[in-house]
DNA sequence: ACCGTAGCACTAACCGTTAGCGTTTAAAAA
DNA sequence: TTTTTAAACGCTAACGGTTAGTGCTACGGT
């Protein structure tokens, strides 16, 4: 029970990967409705049940490759440099993951999650996921002992803004669009966590504080 | 090809009650996961295949219930009072939609659907399709040719409001709370009706390359 | 009165997913 | 080293949601 560090860590890293890989081909090649599980299976010479003992499900397939994204967005409130806005540093860290996916090569990719039902859902589900998780990040970068509902709320906007920029004519253009209305709301809310005053009740007007480019 | 309206309309409507009503009945009494497809229709008393020309799917047979939702939310914008201003209209009506879902009636719905991932997922998915109803109807509120990326995202948060609302130890506090974020973020882009400029000239391409439907 | 069609039923299957059980083999313990 | 353990993998078979394919029946428009 201890590390199982060797030979075999790398075996199944690479029947792993091979599926993996093996999946994401048949996919782009044939689309992801047109292939089966067993067709995966067989073509990575695997049996089924091995394929489902590495990825929980089909749609894992397409998206359990870059499981980072929610790292990357807790990093980005966590370790971010000391005394910088929380915003500007989740906006910048949205603006990566957006150009990331818009690039061209993931393109294909993206065409095809767009095009299924299915891996729309199953995204959509993961983006909630997130969302709670840098709901987290976020109240504890404030010291707050629990996850207020300010905290899930400006999550949820941030995780909103990628989803929405994504779709968007002019991805970046959007991002910067919708983090501009995230500022806002989140003045009015929690401007505190030690640094600032607090924003009295009444209206903030189009003031903004927090820079943003 | 006129009016079917007749006894043919009452018997197919029947039909339809009797499996949602025979399949909510069976999905509280044993649990959702535990009741299969072919136990709601011969409990019904009609074959599967009669049951999916109803329902597109078991998920569909909880939800497809009070499918109102959609059309409070964008009756709320469309049908107001002459110049009530916008937010004031939506936030009234998330209340009460919050209110009705809260209630003690409603309570054992929503705690079969909080407790499985399926019937949650699929209400995700359904509150996309709402989002993307209430941009149209915002930006047709504002008199846009087309929905732009600031009212897909304002109608975003809105239904984010609804979805943290529910799951909120306080929900219509938190209703009023996550009203005031999204007042602050509809105030930096739309300040009082103008259909202004929310796009900096130059980027407004109304093309998409991706996302088909 | 007659015909088109909408609603419904039945069979049989497809597909994703899981359970049960056995085999290999790398790693830990002796 | 030898023995023991358990993880990885495989096979068969099945379950549950969903969908053709086909045909029957009865309502409604003409």
């Amino acid at each position: 029970m201890t590390v199982p560090s060797g030979r075999r860590e790398r075996k199944k890293a690479a029947t792993r990967q091979k599926i993996a890989d093996t999946a994401l081909r048949l996919f782009l090649e044939r689309g992801y409705d047109a292939v089966g599980i067993r067709d995966v299976a067989a073509e990575a010479d695997v049996a089924v049940t091995t394929l489902f003992s590495h990825f929980a499900s089909k749609e894992a397939l397409v998206f359990e490759q870059d499981g980072d994204f929610e790292q990357r967005l807790t990093q980005a409130v966590a370790c971010r440099a000391p005394h910088e806005p929380l915003m500007p540093a989740l906006r910048r860290e949205i603006q990566a993951l957006v150009r990331h996916c818009t690039a061209d090569s993931s393109a294909p990719i993206w065409r095809m999650v767009d095009e299924s039902p299915a891996l729309r859902e199953y995204e959509e589900s993961m983006r909630l996921r997130h969302a709670e998780s840098l709901a987290r990040a976020i109240a504890a970068d404030l010291d707050l002992s629990e996850t207020t509902t300010a905290c899930r709320t400006i999550a949820r906007f941030v995780i909103d803004a990628y989803s929405l920029a994504r779709e968007a004519a002019d991805p970046e253009t959007a991002v910067d669009e919708i983090f501009h209305m995230i500022e806002a709301a989140w003045e009015v809310t929690c401007p505190s966590g030690g640094a600032r005053g607090t924003v009295p009740p009444g209206k903030a007007g189009a003031g903004r504080a927090v820079t943003s480019r």
